[in-house]
Parts: C-alpha cells; sequence; structure tokens
DNA sequence: AAATTAAATAGGAATGATTCCTGATTAGGA
DNA sequence: TCCTAATCAGGAATCATTCCTATTTAATTT
C-alpha cells in the first residue's frame, strides 16, 4: 500500500490530511515493516520538531480502525505496526532481532476445517497468526 | 494440566513451593481459560490476603518460562495466561466477551507449505495462531 | 480570498500494566 | 533445628498509552 493510497482511505472517510498525518504516513510507506509509535515519531522528530507522540498514537489508531495498518505484538508490551498489503491481509513472518517482517501467502483461516468452529457455534471476529524467528541476514548472530 | 504436574514440572527446576505459588496454580487450574493477572491476584485476595501483585507476575514469568503457561494479547494491553495442554500446544478460539477458550486440534504450522519458509531462510523460534470472536453463550449479547 | 468550524494538534498530566527495589520471611535441604 | 538462597510484601518507579484542554488548522462555504 503506497501513501497515495492510505491518502485516499482516509479521505474517502472525511480525514483531514494533515502534515503530521503525512509523515506518519510516509514513514510507515518507507520502513514496510512492524515498527513502534516510538520508532515512527523519532523519525519524525528528526527534521519536524515538536510532534506529540500523541498525535502519533491517535493516527496509528486511526489507521489501524480503517484497516490500512495491522498490528502485531512482539510479546515485550508495545504495539508495533506496519500497513497492510493491497490485495487481500497477509500473515508474516517477524525478525525477533531486526523486526523485519516477511510476508506469507498462507493464511490458516484457508486451511481450517471449519467444522471446528461451526460445530462450536463460535461467532469469529478476527484472528492473528504471525511465525516470528530470525530472517537469514540475522541468523548466526542470534546469541 | 493439573496441579500436580504444574508442581511437579517447578519442583525438577528448582522452584520452591510456596502457598502464594500453590493458590496461583489453583486457580489457573480451576479457571482453565485466559485470565488477567488482575483476575489471578483478585481471586486469591479474597480468601488470602496481602498477595502483592508483583508475586502474581513473578510466578507467571516463571511459569511462562517453564512452557507450563501461555499467554495471549486480547488487544486491550493486559496480558492473558492459560495453563498449556498435556499433549501437545494446541490454538484457541477466544472468546472476546467472557474469555473462555475452546481448544482447536488445528495449528497452521502442519498445513502451511513450507517452502514459504525455507525459500527465504528463516528461522522460527515461535508462532502464535488465535481466532478471536464470541462463543456460543455470549453470541446474542455483543452490542 | 476571507470567514467559519469541526477536526486535529502540542504539551503535559493521568492512567494502568508491569517491573524494580529493599528489607523481611520462608521452604527445603543439611 | 539451622542455614541460606529463594521468595515475598509493599511501595516506588517505569513505560506504553490515553486523556485533557487550550490553540491551531484543513477544508468548506461565502
Amino acid at each position: 500500500m503506497d501513501a497515495r493510497e492510505v491518502i485516499n482511505r482516509l479521505k474517502e472517510h472525511g480525514y483531514k490530511i494533515t502534515p503530521q498525518r503525512q509523515e506518519i504516513i510516509n514513514v510507515l510507506v518507507q520502513e514496510n515493516r512492524h515498527i513502534t509509535v516510538e520508532d515512527i515519531h523519532s523519525k519524525i522528530s528528526r527534521r519536524y520538531a515538536n510532534l506529540s507522540m500523541d498525535t502519533v498514537y491517535r493516527n496509528v489508531g486511526v489507521l489501524e480502525r480503517l484497516n490500512v495498518l495491522s498490528r502485531a505484538d512482539f510479546g515485550d508490551g508495545k504495539g508495533r505496526y506496519k500497513l497492510v498489503d493491497r490485495e487481500r491481509h497477509r500473515h508474516h513472518l517477524i525478525c525477533l532481532k531486526c523486526g523485519c517482517s516477511l510476508e506469507m501467502d498462507f493464511c490458516p483461516l484457508d486451511h481450517i476445517d471449519r467444522r471446528e468452529i461451526s460445530d462450536k457455534n463460535f461467532h469469529i471476529i478476527r484472528h492473528n497468526f504471525e511465525i516470528y524467528g530470525y530472517c537469514a541476514a540475522c541468523r548466526g548472530r542470534e546469541g
């Protein structure tokens, strides 16, 4: 997903396009991996002083609600965000060291026997699937 | 997993069995669903005053490191814990309302095309897969 | 282009989960 | 029973996130 698409999505839903919002989107587009709110804030702060964390949080929240941003939990208490891919939702191989993420074509819901769920009369709202480990570049220096 | 098994695991690893630890384990066994540290603490506090939150956190951490406890994120910033099952690891359907969890037999790693991962030279350490939604009992009162 | 206004912002305070610190207590082995 | 490392309680500290409020601004209307 590129910046233009994200901005269009915001406009469609009546959100204003502020410079801060654009900067945040730019960082997300450029990084294209799961990054923290802190990461976003510090990258922008280098050239754009006076950006409040609240603004980043607020915008990350907006983008998440518009389904252009997906959240992953590394288990350290910080949310990490990455723009979703264009076509369909994707799951990721996420590197515990550098934070890069590799897309998979695989979605478990395409493979699960639906009877597992319908038999239990369960109403699915959402699902998580992430694989964590070390990417090719980070293997070998895991210790 | 029952209380005895958990305690054996602790002993094997040289941990002492304190009354606080036993109470925490009892609650986890009795509830057998994903519950917060706060939940554990308040349940025990009713009959056992002066239990510090830190003690619950510390013990949850110990049990998690021993792989007898699994953590799930509902996305509200609180960790939720549940004893793992005996046989093999399981994934769950987790109710966003009551927190109950239903086991699935399905594990995505059994179905994924391994080439998706080996082609990328990725070293898997762990994975998450949870389905969130509403259980049979909670459907209908979702709003 | 100026006026208007709901939305968005900065900054700082507040919250809430989790961790850290310290001195006191205790489980379990000797 | 004694000893000691492990564990604990309580409270302070930390850290991510949210809330509050006065100010600014994007985008629409005149």
